[in-house]
This record gives C-alpha cells, structure tokens and sequence, in this order.
DNA sequence: ATTTAATGTGTAATATTAACACATTATTTG
DNA sequence: CAAATAATGTGTTAATATTACACATTAAAT
C-alpha cells in the first residue's frame, strides 16, 4: 500500500477521517511491555526482578519492562527488553495479558503488555552484574511495586497451565538433564510432589527425550542417565501431559 | 497518594522523570479494543460482523472495536463497545491477546486488544436493525478486513479450548435448554460430532444440569427435557470437562 | 394408523492414571 | 575397606475415565 492509497483512503471515508484524527492527537496511551523472566537455579523456580525506580516503591521489586517505541512491535519490544537484560537471544517468550487499569500506574496513563519468558539461567550467569537486579524464588514473591504482583501472578498461573500442556519446561534446562532434574523442575513450577516411577513412565512413552549414553558427574550419590530433549515427535503428543490437576 | 506525593517521587528519581517525560510526550501510542463477539443461533456457532470503514476494505466485513480512551480502563472499553452494540450490560468477556505489529493497521500505528464475548442471541435480537451489522457462521468467515482474521482465529481457539476446560457455554443457550441444544452447541464450537449417551452421561455426573420438570414445545418430534445450569456446584469440577482431544 | 424424528437409557472394552517397594550403584565417611 | 548415605532404576495392580455401541419410547405430523 503507498502513501497514496492511504490518502485516498482517508478521504473516501470520513469516519477514517475520523480515527485518522483521534489516533494523531487526543487518544494516544502510553504502551509498556512487562517480563516475568523465569529461570531454574538450585533447584528452584526463579524470577529476574530490578529495584523499583520510584522513590516510594524503593524497597520493593518489580518487573522488568520498558516503554513500547511508537515503530516497534509488540514482540519485538518483549524481546529488546529481554535481551538488554540478559544478553540473550533466541528467548522462549510467551504473551499473557494486557493490563489497563486507567490508575495502575504512578507515573500516568500506561498500558502494559505482559509476557513471561523462560531462560536458562546458566547461559547468561555474567549478565547479572548490576545489584539492582537479583534472582528470586517465585516463593518469596510477595509485594512487588505498582501492580506487578498481579502480573507476576497471572504469569506464573499461565506457566504452569503451559507447562502441563506443552513441553515448555526444556527452556528453563541445560541442554543435557537428568530425570530428577527434570522431575525437581516439574514440582518446582507446580508446588507439588510427584511420583517418579509414573513421571519417568510419562516422559518415556511421550517419546521426548533422547538418551545420550552420558551420566551425571560430581553427584555425592549414584549418577543417572543424561537427556537431551527431542522436539521431532512433539506434535504428535499434544493429547495429555503431565497429569496434574488444579 | 496525593499529588503532591506523586511530585515528590518524580524529583527524586531521575529515571521516573525520564519515564515521566516519555509518557507525556513521545512514546504514545493509539490503543483499541477489538471484540469477537459470538452468538449461537439456528443451531451453529456465528460471529457478530460489521461492514468495514474504509473504502479499500468495503467489501469486508470486520470486528467490532473502538478506540480506548486515555481515562478509561480496558475491560470498560471492551464492555462499552459491546453495550453500544449489543444493548446487553452483563456480558461474558475475556481478554486474549493484544495485536501490536507496527503496520497492523492502515490509519497509522494502532495497537488493539483483542477479547471474545459470549451473548445470548434472543436476549438482544431487536438491536440489529443497522444493515452494517450481520450474524455469520463461524465457518464461513475467511476473509476480514485488516489483521481481523488473524484475531478471530486466535479467538475462536481461545473459545474452542477455554469450552474443554470451563463451563461457557451457557452463556450462549437461553436460560432454559434442552440437552441436544447443548450438545449442538458443543459441537458447532468444537467442529466434530459428540456420542449422545457420553455426553449425557458426562453433563450428568458433573452436577451442573438442573431438571426443571419441562419439556420443549413445539418441535416436530418427541420432545426433550429442559434444564438449568446450576453455577453452585461448579467449583468442584474443575478437572475433566468434555474429552475432546485437539 | 402409520411415519417421522427425535428422546432416553446401560454395559462392556479400552485407555489412562495412581499407588506402591526393593534391589542397585557411586560416593562419602569412619 | 566396610558401612552408611543418597540417590537411580524398574513393574504390577487397582482405580478411574473414556469410548463404543443399539433399541425401545414418545409426541407430532401425515
């Protein structure tokens, strides 16, 4: 479409005309996009949070997010946001929620869009240089600034819906893991216990890992077998997963 | 907080001023709310379209949607939009995603928010006179104006699997059904054909039908029962809804 | 009175999930 | 080097959930 056809557009329609004018002047919001940036340390579910930027909410932790740049997508935002912070690329990132409260926000009208993204926390472990950002278990999270609790908490309850659904939880994964670590990281996300035997049974005859011939090492016990996740026969166990309720 | 509170924390950080400065100034962006509004009506599963503003797209058919004005919240936009349309307050909504790609749409930078309603056809039916507005089967709709094809797909899903996981549907039938109306709705929804008995028996042992001692009227065969759902039970049955597998 | 088009109902086979225990192995400790 | 430790690895049975499937019944229409 050329700028021409937009023009002619423009007149043909006087209720574009109409938006044409609301989208240049009055209506305009400011547009944020937030990160719960998960990770899997010790094993434990964490969460990248950075000191708040305002006075009043000093103690407290929020998010990371930046405002949207008016020639940016959404994603690409997400994604910018990520990378600045982690060093990172190549993110699983996955969008939750809008959040538009007229007052959620100190500093004005800001919308914000909501993604969570799953990172292996190993790859990036130099990143994290800078003291106003920490990891934190996700059990600890408690009173996060301005509304970002409740974007922590959508997040978090769309992660562990995700993740008896589809195999998310390789991203959060070195790339070669051992069953219990793979079982720690189920119970982590979840907060519950599970059996081995019927886990183990589930991943085998899913058919989603692939035995390396390798075994742990520098374990103070007997080592297990090593993995490494095999994405061929994904699709075509979409059917049930872990079998979880909530 | 007072507004003196909120000048407070504005001077002691710089990086709030910063973020301040950007909201006030460049960084707006124009904010919509796009409905997917569905109906169930002669036994399929139809989308509530309306005929497009521009010129260039007159031949299509597009979403219900207006722009979020800067004091106003998402959810009251989105209702505000289906009030306007529908005359109907009360309304199931659900937010799905947000569409942000920076040529979305043709009048300039726009992002929309995209939700789904579920509305009760009879409870609204007088509303439509406007010949700009028409009732389409879901499995029709193929070419819509702008990225509005791609957020009715991605709403449709949504429906398709938020029905497997919840008791929607009803917000879809009138108050009184009998149970082939609601497994035509299931299966207009989910596009596939359901075993009467098991779906019977399935609707049975979850506690949600109330027998009202009613029959339907006026139907050329031996007519059916009609119930009720009953809300009070629902909480107990989060787990298995309909088996479907996707 | 017959045809029509649906309602209403139960059981058996299969698949999935849940519960459960013991021998084995590498490392660490005494 | 023997014993203790802390994990791995493995199979079966019971319970539950899902699927497949057929015939008598009923009210209305012809």
């Amino acid at each position: 479409m050329t700028a021409d056809d937009i023009k002619a557009m423009l007149h043909a329609s006087k209720t574009m005309q109409a938006i044409q004018s609301e989208v240049e002047n009055t209506n305009r919001i400011a547009l944020s996009v937030d990160c719960v940036i998960f990770g899997f340390e010790e094993n434990k579910l964490k969460v990248l949070l950075i000191r708040s930027d305002l006075k009043k909410y000093k103690e407290k932790w929020s998010l990371l997010g930046d405002l949207i740049k008016p020639n940016e997508d959404l994603d690409s935002a997400a994604y910018r946001v990520l990378h600045q912070r982690t060093g990172l690329d190549d993110i699983f990132l996955e969008q939750v929620h809008t959040f538009g409260a007229v007052k959620r926000h100190p500093a004005g009208r800001v919308v914000t869009v909501a993604y969570y993204s799953l990172i292996n926390v190993e790859h990036h472990k130099l990143k994290i240089l800078d003291n106003e950002l920490h990891w934190q278990d996700v059990k600890t999270v408690t009173d996060l600034a301005f509304d970002h609790q409740e974007i922590f908490d959508t997040c978090y309850k769309r992660l562990q819906k995700r993740i008896q659904e589809h195999p998310l939880g390789f991203n959060l994964l070195p790339k070669k893991f051992s069953l219990r670590e793979l079982q720690n990281l189920y119970e982590s996300i979840l907060d519950i216990k599970m059996d081995r035997r019927n886990f183990r049974k589930k991943f085998f005859s899913m058919n989603l890992l692939t035995d390396i011939n390798e075994m742990e090492k520098d374990v103070p016990h007997r080592p297990g077998k090593l993995y490494q996740f095999n994405f061929k026969k994904y699709e075509k166990n979409k059917k049930t997963w872990i079998g979880i309720d909530f």
